[in-house]
DNA sequence: ATTATAGGGTTCTAAAATGGAACTCGTCAA
DNA sequence: TTGACGAGTTCCATTTTAGAACCCTATAAT
């Protein structure tokens, strides 16, 4: 595909990426989330060209995963939070976090910690299936067509070879 | 910060986008997770040009994300597999999965569900405590300050308006 | 009343990243 | 011997970015 049929691939990876997929998006999301709120907050905290930063924020309001909230009626300034759409990005962040945390800090160790309020303690958390609970990885996690595959090809709009490998795959 | 200094941050987020924030690289890790291996499979599963992937490539094997394997000794051909540091963005491409799956799908859903095969079921994986098992968000995780920002503040590599605002945040 | 400042945008130019196509260079298979 | 394949490179046009300067409105300070 070109890059600009990205958010058109039958992919949710490829969907998500066509919003995210730029140096500066997850940053203003992470931003969002530690409650960065005015556009000079988020210039001064991430040190963005300021017509950079109006396009993403713009972008981001344009997708629903932030909203503008007046705070100033004459001059017109508005507030950038997350929206429910946003909000569900804290996993994403969380993968990062862990991630980074594991393969890219240096010795001092992790930068920041968190603690989950509803048992007290610091937690890494982990990702389990919905079902056994157990922890998941790429070699218990089986894909298959789901339903966007499979009723495209029903209908004739996918090719079997686009969806063909799925079945062989390991994730 | 300027970009190039993003991976210098303290910030594990920041570091972590400094090897994947970019169009590509994240589905290049999406295909070697689906078992893509070879440069040629890569171009045509992406319809990225060549010399881009080859950078790319060249990038996550320098990153140690990838590993070269050599499949054709004559002809010096490799196979690009995931190191363990690759292995472990498992969760992080499922996190995108998820929510491009919640947020980005047309009206035919989901176009691939994951059965794990632990316990057999289509799972919709999720995100815990590792200590309570309680399902996490934005709400209940707090953040703290951790060793690799305490111990950069104790040799005064960091100022603690840097660190400042960490115990007021919501994520 | 005049000036300064804050917040949010534009406009301009130079630098960097990207995409597309053509070219290279060993093999291998017919 | 010719053609094709896999994996690059090289060159150039286009797009995206960064950095700085400038604009505009409304409040605050003198």
């Amino acid at each position: 595909m070109r890059w600009e049929e990205v958010d058109s691939q039958v992919c949710s990876i490829a969907r998500t990426l066509a919003i995210f997929g730029d140096k500066w998006t997850l940053l203003i999301i992470r931003d969002a989330f530690r409650r960065v709120r005015r556009f000079s907050d988020f210039q001064k905290s991430l040190g963005i060209p300021k017509h950079r930063l109006s396009d993403r924020l713009n972008k981001l309001v344009d997708a629903g995963v932030l909203k503008k909230i007046l705070y100033d009626e004459k001059r017109a300034r508005y507030e950038y939070r997350l929206t429910p759409k946003g909000l569900d990005l804290f996993p994403v962040l969380m993968t990062f976090v862990q991630w980074g945390d594991r393969w890219a800090t240096d010795q001092d160790g992790s930068p920041v910690v968190f603690r989950h309020s509803s048992c007290g303690e610091i937690s890494q958390p982990k990702y389990v299936c919905n079902h056994c609970e157990e922890e998941v990885n790429a070699r218990t996690f089986q894909p298959e067509v789901g339903s966007g595959i499979a009723k495209k090809l029903l209908r004739g709009e996918m090719s079997t070879d686009d969806a063909g490998r799925l079945n062989e795959v390991i994730y």
